[in-house]
DNA sequence: CTTTGGCATTTTGTATGCAAGAAATATTGC
DNA sequence: GCAATATTTCTTGCATACAAAATGCCAAAG
């Protein structure tokens, strides 16, 4: 997902086409939640805003709509993606597996310096859970993540986990988990360094297949309640 | 990979986009190789071939970019994309994951229509395989994958399956493998549907695993002898 | 009161024009 | 004759203009 800022780096001046400017800032306005699931996004309201021509704006669409972020229906325009509740149990299912998949190849590839640094990510982490920094965990929680895929020595992998995964953000985000999930989340995390440390790529992969069934759980409940709500506030009509 | 061909079955009349279409026939052109790996794409020559304007084209372009099938540089154009060997690896270790969570879903949720008309599709193969007939092998083959895939009842595993798959499609035409391969895959259908009839999931990821791995070594073998035939054309200075 | 048809407005789809950057070619200095 | 540089040509990136489709509105008929 960074390639294009290392093929920048070699050259030292950063010249990345507005479409992928575009297409950046679109994403972050998704994934934040400021363009809200199933919002129409209008061309030319949206050119304004972002003070780029028409062009640029929709190819930057086309890009988010291979991703699946946002949805194109023909002569009648982009609306950001919505997803049923069936599409998150498929989405984690998914996710789960790659990043089964994920853990057991890093068990296997993981370099030793990789896995000291591991191990400081960890206990910073402990550190933020310990002081319930809810935004330091999230960050050094998301570190953790990005340095397993890494160490899995996997491109294509790589690519398709962050693509899953950024459909389901903002998902992920939302849901403030208990405090008992939480701890139970930094178990988890505890067993995976554990199967790490042993190069027991089956545990691995086991562990990490669990913890984002749990994950899911924690979406799912949040999921329901938000559907309640809105239901809720519409009146159940619609 | 087929959702707008559904959603205009909905209504009658099918109209797709202009770029959609585009894109659809450049990736036929790309996975049948008459756009060889690494072959650049001018713009205004594409124009002309497929009697399109650049925007559309240019739209198509950054779909196909998404997909990973060819690559875009800032200001230098599109080009298709070229794998190396570790790439292949890599898709490969991919695919097979992504197949064995699909298998291991299908043994857990196919219906029983849907086992029989498996059923049916292998002992079509069966007699594909019989005559020799390596054109309608690969298309009963790719009907068996396709119903295996819709049986796992997950479309983001689905879409994401295809998409890898695309990447590796004119890899996979390529490798005529040779008669003890073949028989050897055509076996190992047999245990699949084994699996599959039993509920067995995880036998059933287990075959689809190794499945992919035989798969890998016959393209990693022509990919082996291609890349010396080009070397030694070229004197092997580049 | 609902429905249907046509008109106006808005929005998307496509083509084209212009500018900036890259590649290719010519030119000049040594 | 070769190399470094200037110039020309070509290609891509972006903006805009035009065309086609859809949406909304209003009136008129049932």
């Amino acid at each position: 997902m960074l390639n294009d800022e290392s093929s920048a780096l070699a050259l030292g001046i950063a010249r990345k086409p507005l479409h992928e400017e575009v297409a950046q800032r679109l994403r972050e306005l998704i994934t934040e939640g400021l363009l809200p699931a199933g919002s129409k996004l209008n061309e030319r309201v949206l050119c304004g805003q972002l003070m780029v021509s028409r062009t640029p704006l929709r190819e930057a669409l086309k890009l988010l709509a291979a991703q699946k972020l946002i949805e194109l229906s023909p002569n009648r325009g982009a609306s950001v993606a919505v997803l049923t509740r069936a599409d998150v149990e498929q989405l984690f299912e998914l996710m789960a597996s790659l990043e089964g998949l994920s853990g057991e190849l890093a068990a296997q590839r993981m370099s030793a310096s990789e896995l000291t640094e591991l191990y400081a990510l960890h206990f910073e982490m402990l550190a933020a859970h310990a002081r319930r920094d809810l935004p330091n965990y999230y960050r050094i929680n998301r570190q953790i993540h990005e340095l397993i895929n890494r160490s899995a020595r996997n491109q294509a992998l790589s690519d398709t986990y962050n693509s899953v995964n950024l459909r389901i953000q903002n998902l992920r985000f939302r849901s403030n988990f208990n405090t008992a999930k939480w701890d139970a989340a930094v178990q988890e995390h505890g067993l995976m360094l554990d199967a790490l440390a042993r190069g027991d790529a089956s545990a691995m992969r086991a562990v990490l297949e669990q913890h984002l069934r749990h994950k899911l759980q924690a979406v799912l409940d949040h999921f329901d309640a938000q559907v309640l709500v809105i239901s809720g506030t519409l009146g159940g009509s619609e």
